[in-house]
DNA sequence: CATGTAAATGTAAACGATTTCATTTTCCTT
DNA sequence: AAGGAAAATGAAATCGTTTACATTTACATG
């Protein structure tokens, strides 16, 4: 593996020169440019990250941190910082916690180890005291999932009115029984987007059914099954369903499908995040879209502004009611 | 931050004898072990990976490439892929490389650059002949994707096989018309699929009809519904479909539904891969089942080795039928 | 108690880059 | 041609580890 030294050798320069015009530095005569450019292709060097690494005491890798990779939710996000990263010249280290502490402190040490320069955490189930302590030493944004005390930059969008929007435009096209499916109540944006279920039914004068709430464990798609089970065995059944993710929407309107009813007109069903997916599924699902590749994209340059030591603040980003066959 | 020096001081021993403890070398006394031991918690030393890296001339990180992230086929590898890579001290850095040459070329001077010990690659659109050349110098593994030539080691099924099976599946329960809705032909896998299916045709004494052949660019969602149109507008109509992935098959599933028509009683449906989302269509899709996860653990054991200068051999696994409501 | 051997520890040189500061070269001015 | 300022280049320190080799320590043996 041929190494600077060796470049400055065949170029007839000191190693200095060389790293200057790796790092196109303009101090350079063209002359000398030349001849280090020419010992560069003649010995077929590439400058090694890990000596520059080292030097500079940085990695260039961003973790990201999200509860599962099968949720395409995360991808979009993903894709975004992606971009942004590139872009930077920052690579990602994508870390699947499974909401498992122990997995998170693998991925914890690696930034406390200078493996990442700093963390992009989307996961809901991330222990908030850990992650305050070690915001205090290096560099973390919080995406879409966050934590208001923590102190801890984020970017999200605003899941109360989400929420509101979502019910609403059940409310206005005649529904009055409406079931919220919720997920665990832990969570801040399952508390927001009850809000926004609770003021939407206020604001027209419907009255509040704890019935037509169903918490689920978890967000995927055998869940949204089990619970639509028990909505539709309410006996005074709901005629819609807001799920707050698109995953249990669509658990939901397989067990609906499968028990012989019909969407939208027995029942109609309204997801949350607009995955892929949601455009796939018989009939097609009404659901909040978020600015997923936007909300990574902003996050990945919150991050970089973080690691550059500038002071960066949180950001809401907007929502949007997608209508489908669904409703 | 503090480093080895300062524990060194810190415990009245030498760097190399920190060293050693940090390594868990066993040529060091108990007792000065546990004077290591406390220093290193009294100054709350973290050793650092940048220059541990540089000194082993390794970065611990595999480069995974994949053509889509969105494709959850791979996600169940890239698990496999991780857990082996954890628990022998390696990260994985997921590379999407949209079948995009440009892109592709940034992830391979990461292996360049040392920023990454070795590469398994899934993405069957990757340039062979870089890929080959990449692999005189550094450690290379395919995976599900491969080419035999470039004598690059590979983890994969036997896609005629698996093909003939299924094609099999569909002439035992009473199909003649059968259609094949396959990729480009430039992926070896799809020739080998378009073989399996050609040799269970001529077992069973089927004539062969060009017209029941439709290929598609990609293996997406929208690539099935497109296909599946042609396919239904054959005048003398398949009464099955055999897609090459269940992407494919689930795009074709909402469009034949969409058409009034009936699945499997109009047309019956297999698909490729069983990815999660194939039992979550309706119906639910019968599949061929790679051992995607046990592909990705094989897989990472073989970049392994072979970054440890072992000779590594080719690996065959195998696959599974698996019957669902679409047939 | 001296001696030899094995075990424990230390010293210093890597690994491969960047960068500060010192030195040399260039080139303009008089 | 001499002088001086500015530009280009070089020498050497540095980042934080690991490890080969040298040295010291411990301990059993005669």
């Amino acid at each position: 593996m041929t190494n600077i030294q060796q470049v400055a050798k065949q170029a007839g320069v000191s190693v200095a020169t060389v790293s200057r015009v790796l790092n196109g530095q303009n101090t350079v005569t063209s002359k000398t440019r030349i001849k280090v450019e020419e010992a560069i292709k003649d010995l077929n060097y590439e400058p090694s990250m890990l000596g520059r690494n080292l030097r500079n005491s940085e990695s260039r890798i961003f973790l990201i941190l999200i509860p599962s990779i099968s949720n395409p939710f995360y991808l979009e996000i993903i894709k975004g910082i992606e971009h942004v990263a590139l872009s930077q010249n920052y690579n990602i280290l994508l870390c699947e916690t499974d909401s498992n502490p122990e997995k998170e402190n693998i991925y914890f040490d690696l930034v406390k180890k200078k493996m990442a320069d700093g963390i992009i955490s989307m996961d809901p189930a991330v222990n908030i005291e850990t992650l305050k302590e070690l915001a205090e030493k290096y560099s973390i944004i919080q995406c879409s999932e966050y934590n208001v005390d923590s102190g801890i930059p984020y970017v999200s969008i605003d899941n109360e009115e989400a929420s509101y929007r979502a019910v609403k435009h059940l409310i206005q096209i005649g529904h009055k029984k409406i079931a919220l499916m919720n997920s665990d109540e832990k969570f801040l944006y399952a508390r927001q987007r009850e809000m926004g279920y609770q003021r939407a039914l206020e604001e027209h004068g419907i009255p509040w059914n704890d019935d037509y709430i169903i918490y689920t464990k978890q967000l995927g798609f055998e869940h949204g099954q089990q619970a639509v089970k028990k909505i539709l065995a309410i006996q005074d059944r709901p005629t819609a369903i807001f799920a707050v993710s698109d995953l249990l929407a669509i658990g939901a309107l397989k067990e609906i499908n499968a028990s012989g009813l019909h969407v939208p007109n027995d029942v109609a069903v309204v997801g949350f995040d607009k995955i892929d997916f949601s455009s796939m599924t018989n009939p097609t699902l009404t659901t909040i879209a978020q600015p997923m590749y936007k909300m990574g994209t902003v996050a990945g340059e919150m991050l970089i502004d973080k690691i550059r030591g500038n002071v960066v603040d949180s950001v809401i980003l907007n929502h949007e009611l997608v209508l489908r066959e669904s409703t």
